[in-house]
DNA sequence: AATATAATGCAACTTTGTTGCATTATAAAA
DNA sequence: TTTTATAATGCAACAAAGTTGCATTATATT
Protein backbone atom coordinates (compact mmCIF):
# COMPACT_ATOMS: atom_id res chain seq x y z
CA UNK A 1 0.00 0.00 0.00
CA UNK A 2 2.16 2.75 -1.28
CA UNK A 3 1.64 6.15 -2.30
CA UNK A 4 -2.22 6.95 -4.10
CA UNK A 5 -2.41 10.55 -4.15
CA UNK A 6 -0.09 12.93 -5.68
CA UNK A 7 -0.31 15.84 -2.79
CA UNK A 8 1.96 18.85 -2.09
CA UNK A 9 3.72 16.95 0.75
CA UNK A 10 4.53 13.43 -1.34
CA UNK A 11 5.30 16.01 -4.65
CA UNK A 12 7.69 17.57 -2.05
CA UNK A 13 9.56 14.78 -0.69
CA UNK A 14 9.74 12.97 -4.58
CA UNK A 15 11.56 16.01 -5.80
CA UNK A 16 13.87 16.29 -2.40
CA UNK A 17 15.05 12.49 -3.88
CA UNK A 18 14.97 13.55 -7.60
CA UNK A 19 17.56 16.66 -7.17
CA UNK A 20 19.50 14.49 -4.86
CA UNK A 21 21.86 11.70 -5.62
CA UNK A 22 23.04 11.56 -1.88
CA UNK A 23 21.56 9.85 0.88
CA UNK A 24 19.31 12.15 3.10
CA UNK A 25 18.97 11.02 6.75
CA UNK A 26 15.47 11.63 8.48
CA UNK A 27 16.39 13.78 10.88
CA UNK A 28 17.89 16.11 8.19
CA UNK A 29 14.47 15.68 6.16
CA UNK A 30 12.26 16.60 8.92
CA UNK A 31 14.59 19.85 10.12
CA UNK A 32 14.27 20.27 6.61
CA UNK A 33 10.64 20.09 6.11
CA UNK A 34 9.66 21.75 9.44
CA UNK A 35 7.84 24.42 7.85
CA UNK A 36 6.47 22.45 5.00
CA UNK A 37 4.95 19.60 6.01
CA UNK A 38 4.29 17.74 9.77
CA UNK A 39 7.08 15.20 11.17
CA UNK A 40 4.49 12.59 11.47
CA UNK A 41 3.49 13.22 7.47
CA UNK A 42 7.68 12.98 6.52
CA UNK A 43 7.90 9.59 7.90
CA UNK A 44 4.35 8.36 6.70
CA UNK A 45 5.78 9.17 3.13
CA UNK A 46 8.88 8.08 3.09
CA UNK A 47 7.35 4.82 3.99
CA UNK A 48 5.29 4.26 1.58
CA UNK A 49 7.82 5.86 -1.10
CA UNK A 50 9.77 3.06 0.21
CA UNK A 51 6.54 0.45 -0.10
CA UNK A 52 6.56 1.29 -3.84
CA UNK A 53 11.00 0.95 -4.52
CA UNK A 54 11.12 4.59 -5.05
CA UNK A 55 13.62 4.79 -2.18
CA UNK A 56 15.33 2.50 -0.27
CA UNK A 57 16.73 2.89 3.59
CA UNK A 58 19.39 1.80 5.13
CA UNK A 59 20.82 2.22 9.11
CA UNK A 60 24.04 4.88 9.37
CA UNK A 61 26.93 4.34 11.57
CA UNK A 62 24.93 6.17 14.66
CA UNK A 63 21.90 3.89 14.34
CA UNK A 64 20.05 6.76 12.34
CA UNK A 65 17.56 5.97 9.22
CA UNK A 66 18.95 6.76 5.72
CA UNK A 67 17.13 6.97 2.88
CA UNK A 68 18.06 7.54 -1.09
CA UNK A 69 16.59 7.07 -4.33
CA UNK A 70 16.31 3.53 -5.79
CA UNK A 71 18.26 3.14 -9.31
CA UNK A 72 17.93 -0.36 -9.83
CA UNK A 73 14.93 -1.42 -7.61
CA UNK A 74 11.57 -2.33 -8.30
CA UNK A 75 8.60 -2.35 -6.11
CA UNK A 76 8.89 -6.58 -6.35
CA UNK A 77 13.09 -7.01 -6.35
CA UNK A 78 14.50 -4.26 -4.04
CA UNK A 79 18.23 -4.74 -5.50
CA UNK A 80 19.34 -2.70 -2.55
CA UNK A 81 22.72 -5.09 -2.42
CA UNK A 82 24.33 -2.44 -2.62
CA UNK A 83 27.02 -1.07 0.14
CA UNK A 84 26.34 2.62 2.01
CA UNK A 85 29.00 4.89 2.78
CA UNK A 86 30.25 7.79 4.88
CA UNK A 87 32.62 10.32 4.03
CA UNK A 88 34.66 11.20 7.46
CA UNK A 89 35.28 14.37 5.85
CA UNK A 90 32.45 15.75 3.89
CA UNK A 91 29.94 13.86 6.41
CA UNK A 92 27.91 12.69 2.62
CA UNK A 93 26.22 9.61 2.46
CA UNK A 94 25.73 7.83 -0.57
CA UNK A 95 25.34 4.53 -2.54
CA UNK A 96 27.83 2.62 -3.95
CA UNK A 97 27.72 1.21 -7.30
CA UNK A 98 29.47 -2.08 -6.42
CA UNK A 99 29.01 -5.46 -5.54
CA UNK A 100 30.29 -7.32 -3.04
CA UNK A 101 30.81 -11.29 -2.13
CA UNK A 102 29.56 -12.37 1.02
CA UNK A 103 31.23 -14.81 3.19
CA UNK A 104 30.06 -18.14 3.26
CA UNK A 105 29.23 -19.64 6.45
CA UNK A 106 28.56 -23.27 6.93
CA UNK A 107 25.26 -24.56 8.24
CA UNK A 108 24.02 -20.64 7.87
CA UNK A 109 21.43 -19.72 5.13
CA UNK A 110 22.31 -16.07 4.17
CA UNK A 111 18.93 -14.00 3.56
CA UNK A 112 20.11 -10.17 3.37
CA UNK A 113 23.64 -8.24 4.39
CA UNK A 114 24.39 -4.70 4.60
CA UNK A 115 27.45 -3.15 4.11
CA UNK A 116 28.36 0.51 5.53
CA UNK A 117 31.99 1.61 4.77
CA UNK A 118 33.34 4.70 6.20
CA UNK A 119 36.28 6.96 4.62
CA UNK A 120 37.01 9.50 2.40
CA UNK A 121 35.46 10.34 -0.58
CA UNK A 122 36.54 11.37 -4.22
CA UNK A 123 35.99 14.67 -3.75
CA UNK A 124 37.57 14.72 -0.30
CA UNK A 125 40.33 12.94 -0.93
CA UNK A 126 42.14 15.54 -3.58
CA UNK B 1 39.84 6.50 29.86
CA UNK B 2 38.25 2.97 31.05
CA UNK B 3 37.63 0.72 34.09
CA UNK B 4 39.40 2.22 37.27
CA UNK B 5 37.30 1.08 40.02
CA UNK B 6 36.31 -2.57 40.31
CA UNK B 7 32.46 -1.72 41.78
CA UNK B 8 29.84 -4.60 41.91
CA UNK B 9 28.13 -3.09 38.69
CA UNK B 10 31.63 -3.30 36.82
CA UNK B 11 31.79 -7.05 37.61
CA UNK B 12 27.82 -7.95 36.85
CA UNK B 13 28.50 -6.52 33.48
CA UNK B 14 31.84 -8.24 33.06
CA UNK B 15 30.31 -11.61 34.13
CA UNK B 16 27.72 -11.05 31.68
CA UNK B 17 29.83 -10.71 28.46
CA UNK B 18 32.04 -13.42 29.78
CA UNK B 19 29.40 -15.80 30.44
CA UNK B 20 27.65 -15.26 27.21
CA UNK B 21 29.08 -15.66 23.51
CA UNK B 22 26.08 -14.00 21.68
CA UNK B 23 26.47 -9.96 21.63
CA UNK B 24 23.55 -8.22 23.59
CA UNK B 25 21.72 -5.16 22.68
CA UNK B 26 21.44 -2.08 25.30
CA UNK B 27 17.60 -2.46 25.29
CA UNK B 28 17.86 -6.06 26.97
CA UNK B 29 20.98 -5.12 29.33
CA UNK B 30 19.13 -2.12 30.58
CA UNK B 31 16.16 -4.43 30.89
CA UNK B 32 17.99 -7.46 32.74
CA UNK B 33 20.01 -5.23 35.13
CA UNK B 34 17.16 -2.78 36.17
CA UNK B 35 16.60 -4.03 39.52
CA UNK B 36 20.62 -4.21 40.13
CA UNK B 37 21.92 -1.04 38.76
CA UNK B 38 20.60 2.10 37.33
CA UNK B 39 20.23 2.40 33.46
CA UNK B 40 22.80 5.22 33.23
CA UNK B 41 25.12 3.34 34.84
CA UNK B 42 24.80 0.32 32.45
CA UNK B 43 25.35 2.91 29.61
CA UNK B 44 28.77 4.38 31.36
CA UNK B 45 30.15 0.91 32.12
CA UNK B 46 29.70 0.02 28.46
CA UNK B 47 31.46 2.90 26.55
CA UNK B 48 34.20 2.42 29.29
CA UNK B 49 34.56 -1.14 28.77
CA UNK B 50 34.57 -0.36 24.82
CA UNK B 51 37.47 2.41 25.65
CA UNK B 52 39.16 -1.08 27.14
CA UNK B 53 38.78 -3.39 24.17
CA UNK B 54 36.80 -5.46 26.54
CA UNK B 55 33.92 -5.64 24.34
CA UNK B 56 33.14 -3.58 21.33
CA UNK B 57 29.59 -2.98 19.85
CA UNK B 58 27.98 -2.50 16.45
CA UNK B 59 24.44 -1.30 15.05
CA UNK B 60 21.77 -4.00 14.65
CA UNK B 61 19.40 -4.12 11.48
CA UNK B 62 16.90 -1.56 13.28
CA UNK B 63 18.93 0.53 14.52
CA UNK B 64 19.74 -0.24 18.23
CA UNK B 65 23.03 -0.56 19.68
CA UNK B 66 24.55 -4.28 20.46
CA UNK B 67 28.03 -5.29 22.52
CA UNK B 68 29.93 -8.59 22.40
CA UNK B 69 32.83 -9.29 24.14
CA UNK B 70 36.30 -8.97 22.04
CA UNK B 71 38.03 -12.40 20.98
CA UNK B 72 40.51 -10.27 19.20
CA UNK B 73 40.47 -6.84 19.87
CA UNK B 74 43.09 -5.19 21.91
CA UNK B 75 43.10 -1.62 23.71
CA UNK B 76 45.08 -0.73 20.21
CA UNK B 77 43.84 -2.53 17.69
CA UNK B 78 40.50 -3.44 17.33
CA UNK B 79 39.77 -6.08 15.09
CA UNK B 80 36.25 -5.69 14.81
CA UNK B 81 36.40 -6.27 11.02
CA UNK B 82 34.12 -9.28 11.30
CA UNK B 83 30.69 -9.14 10.33
CA UNK B 84 27.86 -9.63 13.06
CA UNK B 85 24.90 -11.75 11.99
CA UNK B 86 21.18 -12.18 13.32
CA UNK B 87 19.07 -15.38 13.44
CA UNK B 88 15.82 -14.45 11.67
CA UNK B 89 13.88 -17.45 13.42
CA UNK B 90 15.65 -17.25 17.27
CA UNK B 91 16.99 -14.08 17.47
CA UNK B 92 20.32 -14.56 18.18
CA UNK B 93 22.92 -11.77 17.44
CA UNK B 94 26.40 -12.97 17.36
CA UNK B 95 30.00 -12.56 15.85
CA UNK B 96 31.11 -14.40 13.18
CA UNK B 97 34.49 -15.48 13.05
CA UNK B 98 34.84 -15.17 8.67
CA UNK B 99 36.82 -12.34 7.22
CA UNK B 100 35.39 -10.50 4.27
CA UNK B 101 36.74 -8.67 1.15
CA UNK B 102 36.04 -5.06 1.12
CA UNK B 103 35.02 -3.37 -3.01
CA UNK B 104 37.68 -1.18 -3.83
CA UNK B 105 36.66 2.12 -4.97
CA UNK B 106 38.46 4.48 -7.24
CA UNK B 107 39.42 7.58 -5.93
CA UNK B 108 37.43 6.85 -2.37
CA UNK B 109 39.86 5.85 0.90
CA UNK B 110 38.12 3.37 3.00
CA UNK B 111 39.03 3.57 7.13
CA UNK B 112 36.35 1.26 8.23
CA UNK B 113 33.53 -1.15 7.51
CA UNK B 114 30.55 -3.10 8.97
CA UNK B 115 28.97 -5.90 7.65
CA UNK B 116 25.26 -6.73 8.85
CA UNK B 117 23.90 -10.45 7.98
CA UNK B 118 20.35 -11.55 8.69
CA UNK B 119 19.46 -15.51 8.32
CA UNK B 120 19.50 -18.20 9.83
CA UNK B 121 21.65 -19.56 12.14
CA UNK B 122 23.24 -23.35 12.21
CA UNK B 123 20.90 -24.02 15.10
CA UNK B 124 17.88 -22.77 13.60
CA UNK B 125 18.84 -24.76 10.06
CA UNK B 126 17.98 -28.31 11.51
C1' DA C 1 40.57 4.88 60.19
C1' DA C 2 40.66 8.87 57.28
C1' DT C 3 40.40 10.72 52.85
C1' DA C 4 40.30 11.91 47.85
C1' DT C 5 37.72 11.09 44.12
C1' DA C 6 35.80 7.65 40.82
C1' DA C 7 31.52 5.77 40.22
C1' DT C 8 26.65 5.59 41.00
C1' DG C 9 21.67 6.99 41.43
C1' DC C 10 18.29 9.98 40.35
C1' DA C 11 15.59 13.23 38.00
C1' DA C 12 15.08 15.80 34.29
C1' DC C 13 15.90 16.23 29.67
C1' DT C 14 16.78 15.38 24.43
C1' DT C 15 16.17 12.92 20.30
C1' DT C 16 13.92 9.71 17.34
C1' DG C 17 9.96 7.66 16.19
C1' DT C 18 4.73 6.24 16.83
C1' DT C 19 -0.43 6.48 17.63
C1' DG C 20 -5.28 8.10 17.64
C1' DC C 21 -8.34 11.14 16.07
C1' DA C 22 -10.33 15.28 14.13
C1' DT C 23 -9.73 17.95 9.92
C1' DT C 24 -8.41 18.72 5.09
C1' DA C 25 -7.65 17.79 0.36
C1' DT C 26 -7.58 14.63 -3.52
C1' DA C 27 -9.71 12.14 -7.22
C1' DA C 28 -13.61 10.00 -8.80
C1' DA C 29 -18.64 10.03 -9.60
C1' DA C 30 -22.80 12.44 -10.40
C1' DT D 1 -19.09 21.83 -12.09
C1' DT D 2 -20.51 20.15 -7.81
C1' DT D 3 -20.79 16.40 -4.72
C1' DT D 4 -18.83 12.82 -2.19
C1' DA D 5 -15.91 8.99 -0.30
C1' DT D 6 -11.88 8.45 1.83
C1' DA D 7 -6.81 8.92 1.63
C1' DA D 8 -3.71 11.94 3.59
C1' DT D 9 -2.45 15.42 6.86
C1' DG D 10 -1.85 18.01 11.31
C1' DC D 11 -1.73 17.97 15.96
C1' DA D 12 -1.03 16.53 20.50
C1' DA D 13 0.26 13.16 23.28
C1' DC D 14 3.01 9.40 23.93
C1' DA D 15 6.99 5.88 23.86
C1' DA D 16 11.64 4.30 23.59
C1' DA D 17 16.61 5.11 23.51
C1' DG D 18 20.04 7.68 25.16
C1' DT D 19 22.30 11.89 27.76
C1' DT D 20 23.42 15.41 31.39
C1' DG D 21 24.17 17.64 35.93
C1' DC D 22 24.58 17.10 40.47
C1' DA D 23 24.23 15.17 45.06
C1' DT D 24 25.46 10.85 47.26
C1' DT D 25 28.01 6.52 47.80
C1' DA D 26 31.75 3.36 47.58
C1' DT D 27 36.42 2.21 46.21
C1' DA D 28 41.25 2.28 46.82
C1' DT D 29 44.97 4.76 48.64
C1' DT D 30 47.31 7.12 52.43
Amino acid sequence: MGITRQTKQVKTLIGIFDDNKKAISVVELVKLLELQMNKTTVYRILDKLKDDGIIHSFIGKSGLKWYAKCHNCSHDTHNDVHPHFQCKTCGAVECLSVSFTLPSIKNYKIDSASLFIQGQCSSCTQ
